[in-house]
DNA sequence: ACTACGCCCCTTTTT
DNA sequence: GGGGCGTAGT
């Protein structure tokens, strides 16, 4: 049984009675065994496995634990745990609860937040400092809601950044207006999910555990602390090292993990000391650098693993490409399979060169974050057809849809979407079909100064210059075709856009739904314009050839997303758990590339770090910018301890691209391999 | 006034 | 590689 096979400290913690239990987990001392051994503990005890709560930091992470737990029980017993981040578990009982949530990425909220900000006048107020940008102002914010749960903005600001007092009430009145704005179109951000879950728990006894586990504790924050305190569970099992705390850009809030002791009457704290990953070289380097910061408990760890390792070896190279042609060569000839070989690195930067180097080499790897998949304009388009399917409130996937629509731009495309918003009381679909008759459905156009042109030739909109194109009855009957800006090719891309939407509202199967989009003429006309940029020569031709085998890599992006459709029960689950994961899905296969932050819980036999220069690694940037050496060690020792063989360091002193000469990190110095 | 397009800037880490 | 900005054209 699983706690068989656990030493005597992970034994202690796994049968620790119902309370506040805090396990200090450091790297490698098998805390996810731990934790497996908890649950299936607590399931042993009769606890129903859905009164068992798994907060974890990946979704994977969550998989993969209970997947080790369904060992022992059976899928049809562990699939009963709620498991999964704050994030996809605030959306799941949320929607338990009936909330209609639609979720949003922080990129397409930024360029809601800008039309916002853009509005405002913020030339008439004096102040030393330049406002933020929207971006900015967005990541800003979401610290704020992140960090503190007491303060208002502007008090939170003027404890971090005084230089914009003569701004915070603009800000305030912008995020009043955001607020509405989002909840105009129906959408929710990743930090809505944990609120509007929190607010939830206020008023309903529906939902309670009997013990909520979180993984990763080092690494929560406030807002995801007060979510925690919202479940009012009698019972935590809470897993986490301070020393791995590498997420205070996100509001991770180290106190948390701190006070745990001081926090609750009942609170236990077990240890976990024996280290079953690394080799006693690389973990004592590791040690010998993370004891520079201030000690919150003493650190003794024992090494497990006998036998003869290589020491952890420095790298030192000239150049920056050479050092990564060089890491390739070395990969190349390892011995180690190359799934158990990862390259580490601060900045996600590092990763193209290395990618490129690998590929000359050629060998392949593994990158997380699917970027080029969801990234791609033709996954876009298809994910914003579904979204306004399923969000008929959804403004930004319509204009996004509309920019491929000729001789309709953003001003245009808003005005049309405002339209079947009036048309439809808020619903587009209701606004292209059931169309309610509407006073004044154009603005009119400010002032008609230099009229002359176009603006009275098409001034009152006639529906005739659409005649004889071949649009259904129904749809030249709608208003929305009296724009006086509409033209033919815009009006065509509308048509469509209609009979796309005509037959959506039925499908509920979000396999059978990627098909709709496929075979839909919107997605043929959007295809077809992609297709023919990717091959457009500099002379203005086209080979038809080229073209069709363009159009031929669209659909197949396509088919992968009608395979990962399979399985989700709604359209909107699967949108949602795409916003949620998509970047949790990892491409290729081969060496791993990973950022610090993605490598955290991961191990490997061989691990490279790679371009540990002064600046970079530690990122001094970012550490003007509110960060500390403090996390930039942290980082330092979450990337070394990935290591369970062999460890190599490396940096490389020249960067002939950017013209930046280095020095090698203070992390080498402090490791004890450079002077 | 709006759209389309070409050129120049920068580029942190995550749900 | 993408976003911002200036320019030409409708």
């Amino acid at each position: 049984m699983p706690l068989s096979r656990l030493n005597n400290e992970q034994n202690l913690a796994a049968i620790a009675p119902l309370g506040h239990n805090l396990i200090i987990a450091s790297a490698g001392t098998g805390k996810t065994s731990t934790i497996v051994a908890r649950i299936a503990y607590l399931i042993q005890k009769g606890v129903h496995p859905s009164n068992i709560l798994l907060l974890t930091f990946t979704n994977k992470a969550a998989a993969e634990m209970v997947e080790r737990v369904s060992v022992f029980f059976g899928k049809a017993i562990t699939s009963q745990i709620e498991a999964g981040t704050f994030h996809a578990v605030s959306y799941r009982l949320l929607k338990k609860l009936g909330h209609k949530i639609v979720l949003k990425q922080p990129k397409d909220l930024k360029i809601l937040l800008k039309s916002i900000v853009e509005r405002r006048r913020f030339d008439q107020i004096e102040s030393s400092a330049k406002p933020y940008s929207a971006a900015y102002l967005y990541d800003i914010f979401s610290l704020y809601q992140n960090s503190t749960i007491s303060l208002s903005f502007s008090d939170w600001l003027a404890e971090n950044d005084s230089e914009h007092g003569a701004y915070f009430d603009i800000y305030e009145d912008i995020f009043e207006e955001f607020c509405e704005l989002k909840k105009e179109f129906g959408y929710v951000d990743f930090n809505d999910l944990l609120i509007f879950m929190r607010e939830a728990l206020k008023s309903t006894h529906e939902i309670s555990y009997d013990e909520i586990l979180i993984d990763e504790y080092q690494d929560t924050n406030t807002l995801q602390g007060s979510l925690i305190d919202a479940f009012e569970s009698k019972s935590l099992f809470c897993v986490g090292d301070y020393d791995q705390s590498i997420y205070a850009f996100n509001g991770a809030n180290i106190d948390i993990i701190g006070s745990f002791a001081t926090r609750y009457d009942d609170a236990q704290v077990f240890t976990l000391n024996k280290n079953y990953r690394s080799s006693n070289k690389i973990l004592s380097l590791a040690n010998r650098v993370i004891e520079k910061n201030p000690r919150l408990y003493e650190k003794r760890l024992e090494v497990t693993r006998n036998g003869e390792f290589e020491p952890p070896k420095l790298l030192i190279y000239d150049e920056l490409f050479y050092q990564y042609q060089a890491i390739s060569s070395m990969i190349k000839v390892s011995t180690c399979h190359q799934d158990d070989i990862a390259v580490i690195f601060r900045n996600n930067s590092s990763a193209d060169g290395i990618e490129a180097t690998l590929r000359e080499q050629g060998l392949t790897c593994k990158r997380k974050g699917g970027t080029s998949f969801f990234d791609a304009y033709e996954v876009k388009a298809m994910l914003d057809l579904i979204s306004v399917v399923v969000n008929p409130k959804d403004m930004m996937a319509f204009i996004h849809v509309f920019e491929y629509a000729k001789g309709v731009g953003s001003s245009l495309s808003k005005e049309l979407f405002d339209a079947l918003f009036k048309l439809g009381e808020g619903n587009i679909y209701q606004g292209f079909f059931h169309p309610k008759s509407v006073d004044e459905l154009f603005k009119k156009r400010a002032k008609n100064h230099q009229l002359g042109l176009f603006d009275d030739i098409h001034d009152f909109g006639s529906v005739s210059r659409f005649y004889n194109l071949g649009f259904e009855e129904t749809f030249l009957s709608n208003p929305i075709l009296k724009h006086p800006r509409l033209n033919t090719d815009g009006a065509k891309f509308l048509h469509h856009f209609y009979k796309f939407m005509k037959h959506s509202t039925r499908i509920k199967n979000p396999q059978t739904f990627v098909n709709h989009v496929l075979s839909s003429e919107v997605f043929s006309a959007i295809a077809e314009i992609l297709a023919t940029k990717r091959v457009i020569k500099k002379d203005g031709s086209v080979d038809e050839n080229e073209k069709q085998e363009a159009r031929g890599r669209i659909f197949r992006k396509g088919h992968l997303l009608k395979d990962l459709a399979l399985g989700y029960a709604s359209n909107e689950r699967f949108l949602n758990a795409l916003t949620l994961g998509s970047n949790e899905m990892s491409e290729g296969e081969g060496v791993n590339l990973l950022s610090v932050h993605a490598s955290k819980g991961l191990e490997f036999k061989e691990v490279y770090v790679i371009d540990l220069m002064d600046g970079r690694f530690p990122n001094r940037k970012l550490m003007q910018k509110g960060g500390s050496l403090e996390e930039e060690r942290r980082l330092f020792y979450v990337a070394t301890t990935r290591a369970k063989d062999m460890l190599y360091l490396s940096y490389a002193k020249y960067d002939k691209i950017k013209k930046i000469s280095y020095i090698h990190s203070p992390f080498l110095v402090e490791a004890g391999l450079a002077h």
